[in-house]
RNA sequence: GGGGGAGUCGCAUAGUGGCAAUUGCAACAGACUGUAAAUCUGUCCUCUUCGGAGUUCAUUGGUUCGAGUCCAAUCUCCCCCA
């Protein structure tokens, strides 16, 4: 895998660059839509590649590792082959896991303990078979085993937490190094920043991590109920000490203006559910704003839902439709909601990648910033 | 004509002397950030300074400290027999 930048914007921290990977290049910065176990909820995966153009997803190693299981997934040729996805796929460690399963899980030096959310069985976790598991799904890129901490955690817990994951980080190295790809291509590993809300430990992980990082880094443990303004300061510190020459991932986040505001501060690649789930619960994100498109003010709006969109149900179908299949409970406003979503998050990533060629990024996002936070 | 049953806040339901009244649906909003989410939360008779206040359970009258609940009549609907 290899990183070059084509662009660093004239008035701001934005680059643009291209990914370089075995199934294929990604043009930063990226918007990765989250496939949690093996689907992105609600959209197939030609609608991925020719309405929404998806350059990579991600799939999670804690829900592929419960279901389907490892065997399947070898016998299948890895998550690839098995569902039909030649792009490259990044997955997370369970690190996330570590954090929204807190009630099911215990940490220990040794790794963590979780219980199934599907039957209640019991399993370990640790670096070493987290670094196996994802060289069986064969994602491109492979995360490092971490603790997301919690957004409240007190400065000690923090600490301790983020010690913990630079020591699994360096078990995850070894293990990464002393391992080959299952299926012939290479898989990259990223460590993860943490520290929590700390600026003293963001700084102290970012170098942590800097010294190790070999193609890509992430920043992980941000937007889990920290104001924004305090995500936004330590994107901005992780960056300035993250590797210039490789890609930096803001993992989890988020709304449209979080991903314009981490742009601007140098992040290259995000992920977050958002787009996905808010759709499926009738949230749909325009360049006018959000909406609720169960609300009644939809009912008779016989305008296309998006008439730019490159996704075709987008320019085919009104609003007013979309308010009906969603008040009717049907499957196909799901989907289309969901596709909606994305391909907007993808138009707002490549927009964005445009204007940090034509060097004015940030003119162009303190414009388009009070639209996004509409609320229509 | 005779006998039996039933009328509760949009719909459907609970309620057998202390009730502004149960639950579901519908309706109207809100939330959602490395997915235990096609999920969750709130409002849902009227007014409110959010403390409450005022009117309600087909209609009218009665019993009772107190009635959706008991009694009587009336109206409407359903079932059975002629």
């Amino acid at each position: 895998m290899s990183f070059e930048i084509n662009a660093t914007d004239r008035g701001c921290r934005a680059r643009a660059g291209v990914i370089h990977t075995c199934h294929g290049d990604i043009a930063t910065p990226v918007f990765m839509p989250v496939g949690t176990v093996g689907s992105v909820k609600a959209v197939h995966q030609h609608e991925l590649r020719d309405d929404i153009n998806a350059q990579i997803i991600l799939g999670n190693t804690y829900h592929l590792y419960l279901r389907p299981g490892l065997g399947t997934l070898q016998a299948g040729g890895g998550l690839h082959r098995f569902m039909g996805w030649e792009r490259p796929i990044l997955t997370d460690s369970g690190g996330f896991q570590v954090f929204s399963l807190a009630d099911n899980r215990k940490i220990r030096e040794e790794g963590c303990t979780f219980r199934s959310h599907i039957d209640g069985s019991k399993h370990l976790f640790t670096p070493e078979n987290v670094m196996d598991i994802q060289r069986v799904i064969g994602a491109d890129i492979m995360m490092a085993f971490d603790e997301c901490c919690p957004g409240d955690a007190d400065r000690r817990y923090a600490r301790q937490s983020m010690e913990l994951t630079h020591r699994w980080l360096d078990r995850c190295i070894a293990r990464y190094n002393s391992t080959e790809p299952c299926y012939g291509h290479h898989q990259a590993l990223f460590p993860i920043v943490q520290g929590c809300q700390y600026e003293d430990l963001r700084r102290e992980s970012a170098a942590y991590i800097a010294e190790r990082a070999t193609e890509g880094c992430a920043i992980g443990g941000l937007a889990v109920g920290e104001p924004t303004e305090v995500m936004y300061e330590m994107v901005a510190l992780c960056c300035d000490i993250l590797p210039a020459d490789q890609p930096r991932y803001l993992m989890g986040v988020g709304t449209p203006a979080n991903i314009l505001e981490a742009i601007e501060r140098g992040v290259d690649m995000f992920d977050c559910v958002m787009p996905t789930r808010n759709g499926r619960n009738g949230m749909l994100f325009t360049a006018h704003g959000t909406i609720n498109i169960k609300n009644k003010k939809w009912e008779t709006c016989f305008e296309p839902i998006d008439p730019e969109s490159p996704a075709e149900c987008d320019r085919v179908y009104t609003l007013a439709y979309l308010h009906h299949l969603m008040r009717a409970e049907e499957i196909l406003a799901l989907q289309i909601c969901s596709i909606h979503n994305l391909a907007f998050y993808l138009w707002l990533v490549r927009t964005a990648r445009r204007h940090i060629l034509d060097g004015d990024y940030a003119r162009w996002k303190s414009a388009i910033l009070p639209d996004l936070m509409r609320r229509i």
